[in-house]
Parts: C-alpha cells; structure tokens; sequence
DNA sequence: ATAAAAATGAGAATGATTATCATTTTTGTT
DNA sequence: AACAAAAATGATAATCATTCTCATTTTTAT
C-alpha cells in the first residue's frame, strides 16, 4: 500500500461520505462497479492494516463491514447485531478494565481491533 | 434433534472429555471420522439451538468453534495478534463492565462474540 | 527516461458451510 | 413384532466469500 492510487482515493472518498454506515466488501463494489472484487478485498485488507479504516464482523455468518476510521481512539465500539448501529462507548470503566487486564493478565489490548457485539436497547425490546 | 442417535451421543460424549477446550467442527471431524462432515455440522448446529453446546466465533477468518455449554464459563476471549494464542479470561471485573455497560448504556453484549486482540505478554517482550 | 517496486485484474482455487434428495433409522402405536 | 410417520442420514453438488496466481500495468524515485 506504498503508492497512491486512483482506487484507494475512490474507496476513502466513498467511506468519508458514508461514515456513519458499516459497508460490506459488496455493498462497496456495488457502488464503486470499476474496481475489481479481488483488487478491493486487497485495498481494504491494506487500509485496515494501515489503521485508515476499520473492519467489523457482523453476525457469524454475514461478511465482514468497513467503517472510516476516526482519528478518536481511545474507546470501545458496540456494534448491534440487528440493526448494525455503532455505539461508541466513551466510558473510564472501559479503561479500568483495560488497564486491569494489561497489569493482572498480562494483556495488551488493542482498543482499535475491538468490537463489542450485543443487542441495543431498542433492538432488545423488539426482540 | 428429536430422536436419539449414535453420533449425537457420540460428540457429547467427545465434547465432554474435552470441556476446557473450544473445538472447531474441523477438530471434532478430525477425532469423530465416522460422523460425515455435513451431519457434524447438521447436528451441531441443532445442539447449539437446544443449548446443549455453545457456539463461538473466534476471529474473524477462522471458523467457529464449539464448546459443552455446562463447562461454559462467562469470560472474554482475549488473541493474540502475534501467536494466535487464545486465552480465556475469568474475571470479575468483566461481569462488572458487561452490566454497567447494559445499566448505565443500554447495550447487553454477547460476551460469546466478542475477541480482545492485542499483544500477549511474551509477544509484547519479543517486539 | 528508466528501472525497480508495487499494484492490478481476470480467473482459478480454496475452504467453510448449506442444500438436495433418495435412503435409512427411530419411535410410538397397533 | 410389524407398521407407518417423522426424523435423521449421507453422498454429492451447490454456494459464497475470500484468497491466490501470475502476467501485465502503473507508480515512484533517481
């Protein structure tokens, strides 16, 4: 991922302006047609190891999503499992946990790999 | 999974012996090679739905894995990006976070879907 | 302008999981 | 014990996301 290229520009344009979505690898060829499917898996293999964007697996069985990275870091995602909705979780428990795992465990999380899946409120009570 | 048969008992029998491990349907298949590959994953599947076992999804590209669910402990999966490595994490102030989460954010986390990645202790000497 | 490094693209390959469907097994009932 | 309905089986094909391959093209630094 060392050279810019016209398909890396078209692909964080496009997530920019849907950051407030999760897109699948097909939901994004949809729309972005002229990239080849193997080409795309690629350059979102590369950003997300870049940190430039993020990766979710949503559901067991559905394909992974991508999500524009924000440049806040520093807390947990909840990811709804019905409705896809991203909770970001700014919570000093969070950090307490985190620090406790590192000292007690031996553990260094990785905050930005972490994704809390689970039900929201409102996907709970429609259950 | 009404009727009793041969190879359901024989994979309770298999998951019980191996109740501190998680399995994947390919470990189970690679033990049980009597059972055909699509019955294992038919009868799995109808155990995980009666809660006689539990499912677990370990990392986004691998497959899932399998646990007897009595042997369940309610813990988070912490991997180690480096060497792969699962470790189970029991730990109070998990449970502690999970329910704050639920009170104070309304958000109920299935602890069974969620992987802490980050850096395991020897991993993070080696770097 | 050039060459090395990186990225591309088309299709094949992989690998896990699911579907199909004729056959066999299980079970409760005569 | 025999029967029939319901359920489970098993072999194979199908599906579907993802990865691999490799010859070709593009990018970048010099």
């Amino acid at each position: 991922m060392k050279y810019r290229t016209k398909h890396k520009t078209e692909i964080l344009k496009f997530l920019k302006e849907n950051d407030d979505k999760h897109l699948s690898i097909q939901e994004i060829h949809q729309s972005l047609k002229d990239i080849p499917i193997a080409t795309l898996y690629r350059l979102m293999d590369g950003l997300e190891k870049e940190g430039v964007v993020r990766k979710f697996i949503i559901g067991p069985n559905s394909s992974c999503c991508y999500q524009y990275a924000e440049c806040d870091h520093h807390h947990f995602h909840l990811v709804c499992e019905k409705c896809g909705k991203l909770i970001h979780l700014d919570c000093d428990e969070v950090d307490h946990l985190l620090q406790h795992i590192k000292g007690e465990h031996g553990f260094a999380v990785d905050i930005n790999k972490v994704n809390l899946y689970g039900l929201c409120d409102e996907c709970e009570k429609r259950k």
